[in-house]
Formats: C-alpha cells, structure tokens, sequence
DNA sequence: GCCAACGTTGGC
DNA sequence: GCCAACGTTGGC
C-alpha cells in the first residue's frame, strides 16, 4: 500500500505542536465533520501528517506527525461530560471516528498560509480552496515543498 | 472579536 | 428534496 499524505489543523490553545511533542503521541478527537472523518478512515500507518495551527496569527504549518494508528471509533462521541458527545451517535455503528497520530518533528522555520497560498507549486492546496476542512489530502510533492520551506531536517 | 463561508438541521 | 435558519470554523 501505497503511502498517503495529509494536512491535520489544530487550534494550538487546544492542542498544539508542543503538547504532541509532550504527549509523544497522540488520538484525534473531537473530529465532527464528515469530510474530514472520511479522509481520516482513509489513513493508514505510516501515512504522513503536516501538522497546521489554525486561529493563530499567522496561521501556519508547524510540524511533522506520522499516523500510527488506522480509525477507530472516537471514544469522546460517548461521553456526557465531553464537549464532543453527540446523543445521536450508536454505539453499535459509531458515527465519528479518530487516528492515532506520532510526533515527528517540529519546524524551525513556520510556513504561513501566506507563503503557502504565493507559492505556485501550493496554491491548489485543499488548504487554500477550502479554508474549512480539517482534515485534508495532501500531495506529495506538496508536502516535500513545504519540508523545503520549513527547513525540516529529516528526509521523507 | 468580527464575520464570511461553509456545513447541518429540520420544517414543509 | 428544498431551503431557511442556525451553528461552527478559521482568517483577519
């Protein structure tokens, strides 16, 4: 199986970079978007994530997080004192649906939406186009860019 | 904090 | 199944 890419947001007064770098890993709730559940169902261990903060000023890639775990039932949709319960959820047929992901590495250098959205080589990003979606499929050759642009260290 | 854009809900 | 009303996201 081939490996996939991905774009994963995060407001970071929710949960930023540096609690995935305290966490090491890390599931990912409170996903309630069907676009960005179905993108999560199709992930497989390994795939690579780039890791967004969103409502920070500016908003940027910051990091690099790996999947390592594939979906499975998002245990917050159970939950009565969860900010993320949803009473129309089943349990026998789970409406919403989390990863685990790994942290991987985090960047020197932020690449912000701006540069993003001037660079030709990302301007078709799902980023761009659909400023809502959280989780988003990413190509490859847009993820090893914004590595450039990051100045990661690591090689894909 | 504002608000545009988008997604969801529910009445008909 | 349409669409108005409402709720949420996220850039600014």
């Amino acid at each position: 199986m081939k490996k996939s890419y991905w774009l994963m947001k995060s407001e970071p007064d929710v949960y930023s970079i540096d609690d995935l770098i305290a966490d090491g890993r890390t599931h990912w709730d409170g996903v309630r978007n069907y676009q960005a559940r179905n993108n999560m169902m199709k992930m497989a261990v390994g795939d690579e994530v780039l890791y967004y903060h969103s409502r920070q000023v500016p908003p940027a890639v910051v990091g690099w997080a790996r999947v390592v775990k594939e979906s499975y039932p998002d245990f917050t949709q159970f939950d009565e004192t969860s900010g993320y319960y949803d009473s129309r959820s089943d349990e026998k047929n789970p409406r919403w649906h989390m990863v685990d992901v790994e942290f991987v590495e985090k960047f020197e250098v932020e690449t912000s939406l701006t540069q993003i959205k001037d660079q030709e080589l990302l301007c078709d990003m799902v980023l761009v186009n659909n400023s809502r979606l959280s989780v988003q499929p990413v190509l490859k050759e847009e993820f090893e860019w914004i590595l450039k642009m990051s100045c990661s260290k690591i090689e894909l």
